[in-house]
DNA sequence: CTACCGATTGACT
DNA sequence: GTCAATCGGTAGA
């Protein structure tokens, strides 16, 4: 795998496309430890404006920076004693994002399942805090760069540019408000996705 | 300092 | 399907 990160640009379009076009991409993490990597089957878009849902509704606080800097960049965030990935879209001060939920794993399996302990394949990389203990993703990697080819970045994969028939779009898992937008993205019929199996 | 919350998970019926 | 444990991060006293 010698592709080079997705760049800037990518990120600086509308939070909807970013979230879409991320499905088929390859998540990668180098470390000493050795490098993981996977496809990521699904995404959920957080909109800048009116969306009650997103961490970036009240405002820019400590927690939420990243959310309103540089777009590439990660957002990190800590929930029910785990960490969530986002990628940030668009630029200073707007404050969207696209939660990564779910990975197809591809490489580094072994070290995933050391980091996770003992748990099988289909629940190393399926759900948002799981992926993100598998990839050994913290909030020491809030704010991190995606666009270049260090730590963590993002790759376009073999599999993106998925067809419209290819996709699923669902309201957000978990979330409390703004429960009726449509801003869930996954490939159908994979099997990493997330939540209820009707959903995949 | 304490109190509270949650874009979750895993164990259980 | 239901539900409680979990603790980092924040807000408030």
């Amino acid at each position: 795998m010698t592709a080079s990160p997705l760049p800037v640009t990518f990120y600086d379009r509308s939070v909807i496309d970013v979230a879409r076009d991320l499905l088929g991409c390859h998540l990668v993490h180098q470390h000493p430890a050795g490098r993981v990597s996977g496809r990521i089957v699904e995404t959920e878009a957080y909109l800048a404006d009116g969306d009650s849902a997103s961490h970036a509704f009240k405002g820019p606080n400590r927690k939420n920076a990243s959310m309103f800097g540089l777009p590439g960049r990660a957002y990190v965030y800590s929930i029910h004693a785990r960490y969530c990935f986002n990628a940030v879209v668009l630029g200073e001060g707007i404050g969207s994002a696209v939660l990564v939920r779910a990975v197809e794993p591809i490489e580094g399996i072994k070290l995933m399942q050391q980091r996770r302990s003992r748990h099988p394949l289909l629940d190393l990389t399926r759900g948002p805090a799981r992926l993100c203990e598998a990839f050994q993703i913290t909030r020491e990697l809030d704010g991190h760069d995606l666009a270049s080819a260090d730590r963590l970045w993002i790759e376009p994969g073999h599999y993106a540019g998925l067809t419209d028939s290819e996709v699923i779009v669902t309201r957000r898992i978990g979330v409390t408000s703004a429960q009726e937008k449509m801003l869930r993205f996954a490939i159908e019929g994979n099997r990493f996705v997330s939540g209820p199996r009707s959903w995949r």
